[in-house]
DNA sequence: CCATTGTTCAACCAAATGGTTGACAACCGC
DNA sequence: GCGGTTGTCAACCATTTGGTTGAACAATGG
């Protein structure tokens, strides 16, 4: 797991992290302010951060005493490019099944469903 | 990591499960199938398909022997739905920032950046 | 300069993850 | 029915993850 689409996406896949997400989508906030909401200690906000930090999903900077933390919402762009490429791809397939279902209705009643396993490659991540 | 959500990012983090969902977007496959191009036992592949399945990305149903998977792609929905939801945010809040930075410069040069800890809210997942 | 505030580091623990091998279940073809 | 294919289940193992507590570090403000 050590691409950063792998990052950002196990990063994500934690609800707390998530919900810290969504609220740095307003401000930036200090990690006490982060903390606040959850019933964990300090300590494990700070390592939820890191995680976010390494996945590039946030920055810190210093300021004071405190350290806010930061969104760095570009990456969600890794995200969405990812699955919109592979969403993208999945409709077009559905498309031309119903293309090939619609023929069958015009066409002679044949009957073949063997699901054409002939596509191999291993384009991801 | 027990909601719908988490389980989908959770799955994707893992680059030979997203392998699978790409090649899975042009064609539905069998278990051997999809095993091929990857360095692992069966078992392991198998594995990973259980956890696709249960994040609902994948189906698979019983054709004689063959156990063909199917993409489903809608799940992708609810990613794309979360990630947009706060990229908005996250690109409104900066748009307002420029305002404000803006208008920084029109006024006398104050300064005050506390930004704004208000936010307390907790709708993710 | 030193007490306070804010945050991280270290060590530890339980549970989950990703992998292995071995057994076996289901099904087709013969 | 027997043997080959196809796939899953079970038990096991090493590593990672998410949490804990306690100590340490970093800057600030008196």
């Amino acid at each position: 797991m050590t691409d950063q689409l792998s990052r950002v996406f196990a990063a994500l896949a934690d609800p707390t992290r998530r919900d810290m997400v969504a609220r740095l989508t307003e401000a930036d906030h200090t990690v006490n302010d982060l903390a606040a909401p959850y019933d964990v200690s300090l300590q494990a906000v700070s390592k939820h951060l890191k995680v976010l930090e390494e996945a590039g999903l946030v920055s810190r900077t210093r300021e004071a005493q405190r350290r806010p933390v930061h969104l760095e919402a570009e990456v969600f762009d890794l995200m969405t490019k990812w699955i919109e490429r592979y969403r993208r791809r999945a409709e077009e397939r559905f498309a031309a099944l119903d293309a090939v279902l619609a023929q069958m209705q015009d066409d002679s009643p044949n009957r073949d469903q063997s699901s054409t396993p002939t596509t191999q490659e291993g384009t991801a991540s």
